[in-house]
Formats: C-alpha cells, sequence, structure tokens
DNA sequence: CCGTATATGTTACTACCATTAACATCAATG
DNA sequence: CATTGATGTTAATGGTAGTAACATATACGG
C-alpha cells in the first residue's frame, strides 16, 4: 500500500458506513429504491462486502429503520423537554415534532411504517429511552394528574393520541389533503383534535 | 393454432388480467416484492407484454392501488349504509370498516400510502363515487345536524376521524400495538376514541 | 369483401442486480 | 511469530427491468 493512499484493504466501521450511506441514498433519491450496489459504491467496498454485516438487503434496511425511530424519538423527546410537564403544551409539542419528522421525510415514514420496519423490527428496539411513545405516556400521565381527570387509562389515552398524529401525518404526507380540506392549516389541525379529544376525555 | 386450444395470440384483456395477478400475487406474498415477470407469467404472456399496458412496474401498481381504494370506498359504503343516517352507529362503522378492510392486507395498505400509491396517484381518482372520505363527509354532516351541534367545520372534523381511524390502523397492523398496550382491544378502542372526540366537539 | 394501419403479442438483447463461492488480507491472540 | 477468524476482493450464477425488432390479429376505410 503507498504512503500517500488512505485507502485500507478492510474498510474498518462498515457496517455504520453502509446504514449512513443508505440513509443518504433514501434522503436524496425519496425513495427506497436504492441497490444494496448503491450502497456499497457509496461505502466505497466492493459488491459483495455488505453481505459480511448484512444478511440482504432488507436486513440493512431495517437497521436504517431502528435509527429512524431513533431520531424520531430523540427530536420528540427534546421537544417535550421544551414545555413544563403536566402541561397540554407538551403533548402538543410531542405531535408537531412526530408530524414534522415523519412528514420531512416521506420515504423514511415508509422504511419505518411499511413491511420492512415496525412490523419485522424486535420490539425491544423500541423500548430504548428514546422511543417516542415513552415521552408521550409520561406526559399524557402527567397532564391527567394536572387536570385531575380520573377514570382514564394512562396508555389507552396515549395510544389514541399517538393514531390521531399519526393518521394526519400520514393523510398529510400522501400531499392530498388539500383535496379533501382544501384550505387546511394541517399544524392547526393537529392541535386542535388534540385539544378536541383531550376535551371529550373530560366528559 | 389447434383446435383443443384456448390459447390465442393476443391476450383479449391483458391489462385487466395483469392487476388482478398483480394484488394476487401480493395478498398471497404478503408483500410488494413480486416482479415484473411473475406478473405476466401469471397472466400467461411474455415477460414484455406487459409493457403494452404499463410503462413500468410503478404504473402498474400504481393500478393496483386504485383498484384498492376502489375497494376500500365500496366496503366502507356498504357498511355504513347499514346504520341510519346522523347516527353515531353510522361514523363507527365507517371507523370500523376502514381499519378492518386495511388491516387484512397490510400490503394493499403500503401500496395505497406509499410512495407508489397515495402520493403519486391523480387526484380525479379519489373522486369517484366508491372514495370512502365522502362517505364519511354525510356521515358527519348529519350526525352533527342530528346533534344539532354547530360552529364545527366538516370537513374538517371528517379529516380528523379519518386520520384517527387511519392512525390506529396503522399502528395495529405494525403487530407492535400489544408492546404498548398490552391488552388493548383495537375495535373497542377505535369506538371509544371515535365518541370522545366527537364528546370534545360538543364543550 | 379486401387491404392496410394499428394494437398487442413474441423473441432476443442489454445492462444491471442479488447473492454466493472461492480466494486475499489483515489484526489479534496465544 | 504463526495461526485463525473477521472482513475484504473477484468471479460466477441466475434473475430482472426495460427496449428493439419482428409477428399476428383486428378494425376500419374503400
Amino acid at each position: 500500500m503507498s504512503v500517500s493512499s488512505l485507502k485500507t484493504y478492510h474498510h474498518g466501521d462498515l457496517r455504520n458506513a453502509l446504514i449512513v450511506a443508505c440513509a443518504e441514498l433514501i434522503e436524496e433519491s425519496g425513495s427506497l429504491n436504492f441497490t444494496m450496489a448503491d450502497a456499497a459504491r457509496r461505502a466505497g467496498v466492493s459488491n459483495a462486502a455488505p453481505y459480511r454485516h448484512f444478511r440482504d438487503r432488507d436486513a440493512l434496511l431495517e437497521a436504517v429503520s431502528q435509527l429512524a425511530f431513533f431520531g424520531l424519538g430523540t427530536v420528540a423527546g427534546a421537544a417535550a423537554a421544551e414545555q413544563p410537564r403536566g402541561s397540554l403544551e407538551r403533548i402538543l409539542a410531542l405531535g408537531s415534532s412526530y408530524m414534522n419528522y415523519v412528514t420531512e421525510k416521506a420515504s423514511f415514514y415508509d422504511l419505518m411504517w411499511g413491511d420492512i420496519g415496525a412490523r419485522s423490527i424486535d420490539p425491544q428496539a423500541f423500548d430504548r429511552k428514546a422511543s417516542g411513545f415513552f415521552h408521550l405516556l409520561d406526559a399524557v400521565e402527567s397532564y391527567l394528574d394536572a387536570e385531575a381527570i380520573s377514570g382514564v387509562d394512562v396508555r389507552d389515552t396515549a395510544v389514541k393520541l399517538w393514531s390521531l398524529v399519526h393518521g394526519l401525518s400520514a393523510i398529510r404526507m400522501s400531499g392530498k389533503l388539500p383535496h379533501f380540506h382544501p384550505d387546511a392549516d394541517v399544524d392547526e389541525m393537529l392541535r386542535s383534535a388534540t385539544r378536541t379529544f383531550m376535551a371529550g376525555l373530560k366528559s
């Protein structure tokens, strides 16, 4: 090996490099239609090298999917932390950050919720501290406490709020929302829908 | 051509045959990982024949996606028709049928809501009478009327209810609901969530 | 009824991909 | 220092998407 070349026979961190390459390809192309060979090229290795780290293309995608879930949890957690515990604002912040995160990168959404992501990921992978659901759970619990709302199951409520946010995000991403609701302000819709739902809990 | 053979040089209805073949392949495999060649084989034509009817694989998938949307609208419309206009039950029936439809065939869901379906389909394709949203719109409008709830935008409310149902369906399909909400009865969750939301509208 | 244009098939071909097998290199361990 | 296992490489197989050139049927004008 020449002194001037930085290239080594072994990459050194190929597994992570592939995940990053893959994430970049998805982000740049806006779709999941990249090939294993593309990822290998971007990481600067031969076509066969990735198979030392991932059984097949789906396994690589699954790793990227986990990264995306981790990122979502982190972003949502940070947004929540900016609002006081027990406030409705905290719940709203979680919702907004969720919607913005998945909307900004629709292809990551596919990855996370299509047949490659959530459906096949090990449940434990959701348990990392970063998983947004636990932030939501805490925000809901403290809100119900603060508002002295009783007789309402926390997990049940959290999942329902999650559904609302998730669904609105999905519809928004389809790009067809204006077709069904021409002058919708989707951020405001999310806020008002959340408020309406929480108000319904009190009655 | 022999008398006993029914095979003709021209298929006769290849376009539709391909859509059906495609739908069957998706249903059987539970994924979108079929190839154009698979569809051609199933339809009994050569590998190149499909390209006379569909620009590429995505175009074929989009056609199947439209079929799925059509089916969803039909099923939901039928379910709604069984409940009296103006009743909450009618809204609940629309939600349940929606959730069951998409849940039963998760891969169709991917097709409809992934980057192939809604995001690229011509908006007019949603306008067919069968589109479930219009059933929902009507059900919501008549319900608000019957309950004398005023100051509430019908489209806005319909989209929010749709979001709720859609989101819960998506989470359910991920198979991870038990992980977050161990003893959830998802059908009951949908009903109670809808009720809570509608109750919130009154306050 | 006939001839021809067009639609819709076919086969043959290119370029590329996923995945595996056999071989090469390196890094660590005893 | 020798060996071993991890991690690369090249080469090969079998398959796919999509195109081009060719074949056949169908429909429509004369």
